[in-house]
DNA sequence: CGGCTATTTATACACTTGCACAATAAGCCT
DNA sequence: AGGCTTATTGTGCAAGTGTATAAATAGCCG
């Protein structure tokens, strides 16, 4: 027991509350996001993400196995968070496949997916993706999921037209049409400042009606 | 003078050459991408990167006053030749505007520009850009100076085909072009397996005249 | 050949890092 | 209320970090 009269035994020990584990998890991949988009992967230490995430760093030994897993956890939750947003822009009603493509579009090229901190995450993350096969495939994953949904779109647009586009003609398309939003994504990222508002959208939008040789069409009236 | 009776006296010092000052620096500067795109920025400390040079850590700071700086002229030696390689495509003597165009793309979307070390690289400065301005205006600089590239083409281009597009209509091409080669770029070096060779540059070179409104042509006989 | 200079090595230092582990107390269960 | 589990803290440690600086030697100049 700690004797008042001891100067050294006066440090008390601090108070903390316990978490439920699910939470906790939440808490600490959020802070090493931020730490990660902060400072990037060397400044991400663990002292720097448990003081951010409001505990101290001996916790995220209890958690997590080290600190490899503990930033693999969290590219995988950010990957998923990103595709998650932008496959709910598809998910308009009542809306022609034309429109839901322009609105898939219009989601992925403006906030929040176009994002500074986003991009910084993105960029640190695969630049290891070469020396980290998880990485790699975690990316991967996102990616082809993605591409999956686009190539889903492009096939109902083209259906809509009476047009019936063989296997490697609608992949070509995919490829085309990710890389267009990709392309742009980054562009908007890094420069934000260099492209007024909807600018990207509508460039992006352009783009890959020409790609899908569709005639251009009226615009429409949008908030 | 070392007592060969006395143990501790044996450890000889290593031998050296002097090299001269701007090869000592270059080799350093190799040193240090080689070792960021293979271990990341955390893993690029200076005595790994002196290791790979082939001298000890001390010497790093003759010729640098610090590892930021090092690692600051490293991207932009970086950056320098990643646009110098891509705009030497755009010398080739005795091509129409169009053809010049095609071995522009062409030549960003083949090796040695799609190269996975590459890509390690920009992405892992790029993800520091945000923190770093030193770094983010090494990358503003080379991206303004390839997307002129682009533009001077482009209006070429679209001169020679009598057309007479205003300025604003020419920066939003180059802005598309610029996106559709990056992206295109970004999955080729993330997944070179995916694709087959050259199919990359023929999805480039198709989507972008999509975009530049160019009757499809024949196809150019080539190596 | 003998000295001079500046390139290069080597060592020291204060600090940070990831990880291990013992000590503690928060909060549920009975 | 009181005990038990375990989430959480705090401390320690060995390895590695960037930087500073002293010591050594390579190679040019006379």
């Amino acid at each position: 027991m700690p004797d008042a009269a001891d100067p050294a035994a006066m440090t008390a020990r601090r108070k903390f509350r316990r978490e439920g584990e699910e939470r906790r998890r939440q808490d600490l991949i959020e802070a090493t996001l931020d730490s990660v988009a902060e400072h990037g992967l060397q400044g991400a230490s663990l002292r720097t993400i448990a003081l951010r995430a409001g505990v101290t760093a001996g916790l995220i030994r209890h958690y997590f196995p080290g600190k490899e897993e503990l930033l693999q956890e969290a590219y995988t939750a950010l990957v998923g968070r990103m595709t998650e947003q932008a496959k709910a822009a598809l998910a308009v009603e009542d809306a022609s496949p034309r429109q839901r493509l322009a609105a898939f579009v219009a989601a992925n090229l403006n906030a929040p997916i176009v994002d500074a901190r986003v991009f910084s995450l993105w960029a640190t993350f695969l630049g290891r993706a070469n020396a980290d096969p998880t990485l790699a495939r975690a990316h991967r994953e996102g990616y082809l999921g993605f591409r999956n949904e686009v190539e889903a779109v492009v096939a109902e647009v083209l259906a809509a037209e009476r047009r019936k586009p063989d296997e490697s003609e609608l992949r070509r398309h995919a490829i085309a049409i990710n890389a267009i939003i990709d392309g742009l994504w980054i562009e908007g990222c890094l420069a934000a400042e260099m492209f007024s508002p909807g600018e990207l959208a509508a460039i992006g939008i352009k783009a890959i009606e020409a790609e899908l040789g569709l005639a251009p069409e009226k615009q429409f009236r949008e908030t």
